[in-house]
DNA sequence: ATTATTTGTGCATTGGTGTGCATTTATACA
DNA sequence: TGTATAAATGCACACCAATGCACAAATAAT
């Protein structure tokens, strides 16, 4: 390998080590609280989970949405009410595997 | 204690098991280009980390200000230099930690 | 059928902050 | 002493992403 190669497959190993967007996703203000509020409250709709926040219904379920494709949260559609509730399993497992990435990555 | 006392208690542990304040800061978009800047090409100074980036070196200056208040990188002041490089032992432990404390919170 | 409840979505607004410029400060060098 | 280089900081601005409103859609209840 040429020397020239080592940052770009620095880059790429740093990349695969930390899920950037997960984390980025995980870490808005807004949705820390909303995380916060579940991990206390359980499984709630979204109109539970909205009257708890100065945001509107509109606002939370957008963000809601978008916890949902990063995988931070389950959705359960029943009849009218669309359930979140966290994936505390997933987000535990995202944090063991980037701590144990980390460690392969800096103690070599 | 009392049913009232549990979210109360839920809250803090919550808190006390992840440092958002730090995770915030970790990964706000233009800090984590840093950050991988910093993974790959070691210590360096404010002039030379700019150079890599688009925005002005006075905001690349705060960032950095801001990544070593919350403990991301270390500041080394070499005259006129300012040098900066990646705490990644220290980012380890708080990814360590928070895979800890949510162990223990999860599985009960 | 009609009304009520919950959620989804298009769109205009806005305010918070990240940003860049200009200036000041600090240090090095000749 | 004067010049050059690097960094820190005050300040005003622009931008754009988050937000709220309004309406539509889906389902439930009566």
């Amino acid at each position: 390998m040429t020397n020239e190669e080592l940052p770009l497959d620095c880059t790429r190993q740093i990349e695969e080590s930390i899920d950037f967007d997960f984390f980025k996703a995980l870490f808005d203000p807004v949705r820390c609280d909303i995380m916060k509020y579940l991990a206390i409250n359980g499984k709630k709709n979204i109109k539970d989970i909205s009257e708890n926040f100065t945001q509107d219904r509109s606002v939370i379920s957008r963000h809601l949405d978008l916890m949902f494709r990063y995988g931070i949260v389950d959705k359960i559609k029943e009849s009218r009410n669309t359930f979140y509730q966290l994936n505390d399993k997933y987000i535990l497992e995202k944090f063991k595997m980037t701590t144990d990435n980390l460690k392969k990555m800096i103690q070599v």
